[in-house]
DNA sequence: TATGAATGAGTATTCATTCAT
DNA sequence: CATGAATGAATACTCATTCAT
C-alpha cells in the first residue's frame, strides 16, 4: 500500500475517532485500532500527535473545503443579485456541511483544542478573519449594486458566520435537523435586515 | 473556614484555572495551588473532577446567571412594547456577558469539553432547549401583541442564541471589543427580520 | 516517612541501581522496584529523570565528597613536606574510592553518559578543571618549598587523575583489587617524577 | 556495489554517528542515512545492533590498530636502548590516536556501553589485558638490558595505559590539545619512575 | 478538616527489527 | 540486493484519586 493512501487512511480514522469520541476519547491507540494498524506505524507517518491533527486540519481546509467550494462558487456567480448569491451563499453552505458531518464534527472538536506549543489557542478569532472578510463582501457588493441598504457588513458577516456555525453544530448533533427550513429561515433574516 | 465558603473558593480558583489556562491547562493540583491548598482537599469536598466541573457550571447557572436575569428582568418587564423587551433582553445579555468575562471563559472551556462516563457530550443541544424557549416566547409575545409577524419563532430564538454566543466569545477574547455597537446591530437585524 | 528521606531513599535505589545494571539497565521503573515505591511516586519527589540524575550528582558530590574531604584533608594538613602531603592526597582518595565503590560505580556509568537537553555532554574536559587546578596547586607547593623540581604541574595533575579514575574503574569491578600496592607504585611513580 | 564494500561503508557511517552524535544520539536510522541506505539494508548486513557494533569494535581493533601498530613498530625496534623503545611507543601511540581521532572517539563511546545480553559491561579490565601485558614486556625488558631499576611492570603498564586513555579524551574533545607536549611530559615521568 | 505522600492507569514517543515486494 | 512499510516492546511522564496521619 502506497504511502499516500496509508497517510489518507490515518486521517481519516483520525476524523472518524474525533467525530465519535470527541477530542478526549481520541488518542493515538484508538486511531490506529479504527485504521487496523499498529501504534507504531501512525509515528511512522506522522512527526507526532500535533502533526497529525495539523494534516487533518490541512486536509479537511484543501481536499474538503476546496471541493465545497468549487461546488457552490458556480451557484453564487450564476446569481445575477446581490440577494441571489446571499441565498446561494448560504444554501450551499449549509448543503455542504450536511453532507460533510463528519468532517465538521471532527473539526468542531479540533479548533477549540489545539493549542501551540507554549499553550496558547491555536484558533482564536483572528483566525476566522478571512471567512468573515470575505463573506462581508457579498454584503457589501449588495450595498454597492443598491440592493442592499448600508451597514455594518462586518457585523453581519460575524453573525451570518455564527448561525452557519450553529446550524453545524445541529446538524452534526442530529441527523433529522431540517436544514431547508433552517436555510430558508436563515435567508429571510438576513435578506430582511438588509433590504432597502 | 467554613464548608461553603470552601467549596465556593475551589469553584472560583477552577473558573479561573479554566479562563486563564484552559481546559487542558486545568489540573487540579493547579487549582489546588491557585486556591491555596492541597490537592486532596478537593477531593475532599467534591467526588472527583467530574463533580467540581459540574458544580462550576451549577454555581454559574445559579449563582451568575440568577443574578443576571435578576439585573436584566426589570428592564424587560418595564418594557411596554415586545421591541423594547426584546432590546432589553439583548442589551442585558451582553451586558452581563461583558460583566462576567472570567465565568463565560470557563463556561467557554467546559461546555464543549464535558462528556459523560460512556463519552458522549454532557451538555448538547438539548440542554439549552429552556434558554431557546424562554428566548422563543419573547418572539411570539411579539406576535401576539401584533407587533411582530407570524414567524418561525424557534428559530429566531436559536440564531439570536448563537449571536449571543458569538459576541461571548469574542468579548471573552478582546476586552477592547464594541459590545455597544454589535448589540445595536444585533437589536437592528433581529428587529427588521420580525417587526411588521 | 519524610520527604527528606524519601528522596534520599529513591538517590540511593538509582545509585545502586547505576551501579549494578549501568546506564542502560536502569530505568525509573528498576529504580522504583529498587526502593520499593511506585513509579508514579519518583515522578511526585522529582521533576523528571534528568532531575533525578542530577540530584544523585549533587548527593554524591556534597555528601560523598564532602565527606571524603573532610576524611583526607586532617592527613594533608598534617604531612609537613610537600611529600607527605602528595602521598596522603594519593592514599586518602583511594581509601575513599574504595570506601565508596557503590557511588563511584554509579558515577562511572552517570558521567560519560549525561547529555544536555541539546544533546551536548554534560560533563566535558572543563568540568574536571578545578579538580585538577586543585591538584595542580600541590605540585606547585612542592616546587615553591624547594622538594619538588620545577615542571609542567597541570600535566602531573592530569595524568595523576587518570590514574586515579584508573584505580577506580578496577576496584568497582574487583573488590580483591590492591588497592595498597597500587597506591605505594602511585606515589612512588609521581615523586621520581618531581623530587629534585 | 560488493557486500563487502558496503559493510565498510556501513561501519564508517556508524563510527561517524558514534562519534558525531554520541552514543545516544546514534540510532540504526541516523547509521542508515549517514550511509545513504535504507534501514533495512543494516539488517541484511549485520544480525543486529550488537552485532553491527561489534564489528566496529573488530574493525577498528584489525585494521586501525593492525595499521597503527605497522606504523610505530620500526621505529620501537629501530630503538637500541629500553628508553628508546618507550619514548618510541609512546610517542608512537599518541601520534597514531591524533591521527584517527575519529574512530577513537566512536570507541570512547561504544567502550563504556556495550553489554552483553545479560546486562554486563562488554569490555571489562579483562578485555585491556592483552595490552597492559605487552606494555608490561616493554618495562621487563628495560630491567633485563640494567637500564630500568626492578618494579611492578604491571602497575607502570597500567598506569601508562590510563594516561594514553586520557590524552586520547582530551585529543578527541578539543583539536588544539598538544600532544607532543603531552608526549613529552609523560615520557619524562615514566622514565623518571624506572630509570637506575 | 486538612495534608501530602503514594498509587496506578493512561498516553505519546522512540527504535530495533521484520518482511513482503 | 535493496527498499521502506509495518510492528511491538520499552520508557518517561501526567494526573486524577486514595488514604494514613
Amino acid at each position: 500500500m502506497t504511502q499516500q493512501v496509508r497517510r489518507e487512511r490515518i486521517l481519516g480514522a483520525a476524523i472518524d475517532c474525533l467525530a465519535v469520541s470527541g477530542w478526549h476519547g481520541t488518542t493515538l491507540a484508538a486511531i490506529a485500532q479504527e485504521a487496523g494498524i499498529s501504534r507504531g506505524l501512525i509515528s511512522y507517518h506522522f512527526a507526532g500527535r500535533d502533526d497529525l491533527y495539523s494534516a487533518v486540519l490541512e486536509s479537511v481546509a484543501t481536499e474538503v473545503f476546496a471541493a465545497g467550494s468549487a461546488e457552490m462558487q458556480p451557484d453564487i456567480d450564476a446569481a445575477t443579485t446581490a440577494e441571489g448569491k446571499l441565498r446561494a451563499y448560504i444554501t450551499g453552505n449549509l448543503r455542504f456541511i450536511a453532507a460533510h458531518r463528519r468532517e465538521m464534527a471532527a473539526l468542531n472538536e479540533l479548533m477549540p483544542n489545539l493549542r501551540t506549543p507554549e499553550g496558547k489557542p491555536r484558533f482564536g478569532s483572528e483566525a476566522e478573519e478571512p471567512i468573515i472578510a470575505g463573506t462581508a463582501l457579498l454584503f457589501e457588493y449588495g450595498v454597492s449594486t443598491g440592493e442592499f441598504r448600508q451597514g455594518d457588513s462586518r457585523f453581519l458577516a460575524l453573525a451570518l458566520r455564527r448561525c452557519m456555525d450553529g446550524a453545524a453544530v445541529r446538524i452534526v448533533a442530529d441527523e433529522t435537523f431540517d436544514v431547508e427550513g433552517y436555510g430558508a429561515s436563515l435567508e429571510q433574516l438576513f435578506l430582511d435586515g438588509v433590504r432597502v
